[in-house]
RNA sequence: GGUCCGUUCGUCUAGGGGUUAGGACGCCAGGUUUUCAUCCUGGUAACAGGGGUUCGAUUCCCCUACGGACUACCA
């Protein structure tokens, strides 16, 4: 079978999308962009009580800025769609009746307090309340009722699901991709409601239908989903439909503690969990990281090549992706390794393009703003310390507004008795400087200091301190020539007076 | 509890019947930079336990332990 490989991403918009759904998102990607394939973007909007207002914006809005667009998917129908399932609602219920008509699927009128009740009545006795074929014939449907009693109750506007009639004592063969052969044994699943009384179908039956119309090729989704694999394999059977390829992906784990990344971890925890910030949640975006960082450190989040190499952008990560090196076991994620990707992916980045992303923090430290030539400059001398673009303001205010204070550890140890005096001198040294660049200051400066028979050790790092405020920055020399004659000198001269 | 999935340095992972079990992040040390950081070099640290199979098991099989997911008219 050649068939043309079209994947899909399905969240439900009950809020914002979390990393672990962008991952399944970028694998969705990788594997179709890979084989020359389509991803596609459905939202599963079933369950209208879920509905978050504007969820559903978030998620595209996200995809987009850690780029992996989608084909086709709301605002990009393509011959599919609708791709939201709330505007396919009309489409689910005739394959829930097909497969009533079929003897493979019941109605069902057991009320919710009812079912509540053998829930909870099992859980007090240490059982589970299983809805299968060893009790649906003592519950309410129509495999226990008689056909006048069914007809009766449908005519009239009782509630009522349809849920699967799961075959006993079968032994389902069940594929996954990363997995392999799952057996599972048919009398320990439950009969699932495919059909809600609200109208609306559930999850598995909109999910069945809908990857069967879009001709979904392969559903890679995570790990959570593969109890259900064997529901939603036996309903293929059902509809005597050819089933997608599977492959369910190990879960991300929280960083410290138990259980999978929630979306609650990244407040509790000081780091992002969504791509764009929602609410209070400051998202990987605002907080600074670049989408290539996202896309690279979630990657390889279960994933590797196989090689040594673990910077990849997202061409290369097209190009070597494969189903087959995904791991089986689940991956903590580990905040501080996105940070040594931002900071890789920061260096990377052009002067000017990192000074425009500075500039629009200086906007709101500065009354006036310097050229971009000069915010470009600075950026070129400081960005080799930085991981995160709001990082250098810290590393570079003495460029823009001179020190109002020193660091007291650095004046208890570089100034020293005498220092006043050296400086003094500097003055004039330096006011008789014609060009003053870098290297030509420098020379005529360590000119200075050894005729003066005086040493480096007793100069330079006042000097520093002086012009920065701190024992800190790149070469202090193209310091000076980026800030100018005038400013050093007017720096050194309030030094001398506060620090004396 | 039941069902299913998993288990290599602290973390992400490579490997695979005979290896000094490799890399990356972190951490530590040294070097460079008369500063700080970057950078470079080095170091730290792992096959969950018990049984098999085998000349030999971290690698294959079984059991145990531990971890995880699921167990809704949610997805």
């Amino acid at each position: 079978m050649s068939q043309k490989v079209r994947v899909r991403f399905a969240p439900s918009p009950t809020g914002p999308l979390h990393i672990g759904g962008v991952r399944t998102a970028l694998f969705n990607y990788l594997f179709a962009k890979k084989l020359g394939g389509d991803f596609i973007l459905r939202i599963e909007d079933t369950d209208q009580n879920r509905y978050v207002e504007g969820a559903e914006k978030y998620i595209i809005d996200a995809l987009n800025w850690c780029t992996i667009p989608f084909d086709e998917g709301p605002g990009k129908e393509g011959k599919f769609g609708p791709y939201k399932q709330s505007e396919r609602k009309h489409l689910y219920k005739k394959y829930a009746e097909e497969l009533v008509e079929k003897g493979m699927a019941y109605y069902a009128f057991d009320t919710s307090e009812k079912l509540d009740f053998h829930r909870k009545d099992h859980e007090a006795k240490g059982k589970t309340f299983i809805y299968n074929w060893h009790n649906r014939l003592k519950l309410d449907n129509s495999l226990s009722l008689s056909e006048e009693e069914i007809a009766a109750r449908l005519a009239t506007d009782e509630a009522y699901v349809i849920r699967f009639k799961t075959p006993q004592d079968e032994t389902l063969i069940l594929n996954d991709f990363i997995r392999g052969t799952i057996k599972i044994d048919t009398n320990v699943l439950d009969d699932k409601v495919l059909f809600k009384s609200d109208g609306m179908p559930t999850y598995h039956l909109a999910n069945i239908v809908d990857d069967h119309l879009m001709e979904i090729s392969h559903v890679i989704r995570g790990e959570e989903w593969l109890p259900s694999l064997a529901l939603h394999q036996q309903l293929y059977d059902a509809f005597g439909w050819q089933a997608p390829q599977f492959a369910h992906l190990p879960l991300i784990m929280k960083p410290v503690g138990k259980g999978k990344l929630s979306k609650r971890d990244g407040k509790k925890m000081g780091f992002p969990v969504f791509p764009l910030s929602w609410n209070e949640s400051i998202g990987y975006k605002e907080g600074g990281y670049f989408p290539e960082t996202v896309i690279n450190f979630l990657a390889l989040l279960g994933w590797n090549p196989g090689t040594e190499q673990e910077l990849f952008s997202l061409t290369e990560l097209v190009e070597t992706f494969s189903l087959e090196r995904v791991n089986k076991s689940g991956a903590r994620f580990d905040p501080e390794k996105t940070k040594w990707y931002n900071q890789h992916y920061l260096q990377q980045k052009s002067d000017t393009e990192l000074a425009n992303l500075y500039a629009t923090i200086l906007k709101d430290k500065l009354e006036t703003l310097p050229t971009n030539e000069y915010i470009s400059t600075v950026v070129s001398l400081v960005k080799e310390r930085a991981t995160f673009v709001s990082d250098f303001w810290n590393l570079s205010h003495y460029f823009f507004v001179a020190p109002s204070s020193y660091a007291e550890k650095a004046v208890k140890k570089q100034w020293k008795e005498g220092s006043d005096a050296i400086l003094k001198q500097i003055i004039t040294v330096l006011e008789g400087i014609e060009d003053f660049s870098s290297e030509n200051t420098e020379a005529i400066v360590k000119q200075w200091i050894t005729d003066k028979e005086l040493s480096f050790g007793k100069v330079i790092p006042p000097l520093r301190l002086v012009l920065v405020g701190d024992m800190k920055g790149p070469h202090v020399f193209d310091i000076m020539a980026l800030i100018g004659k005038e400013a050093c000198i007017s720096r050194i001269q309030k030094a001398i007076t506060i620090l004396s």
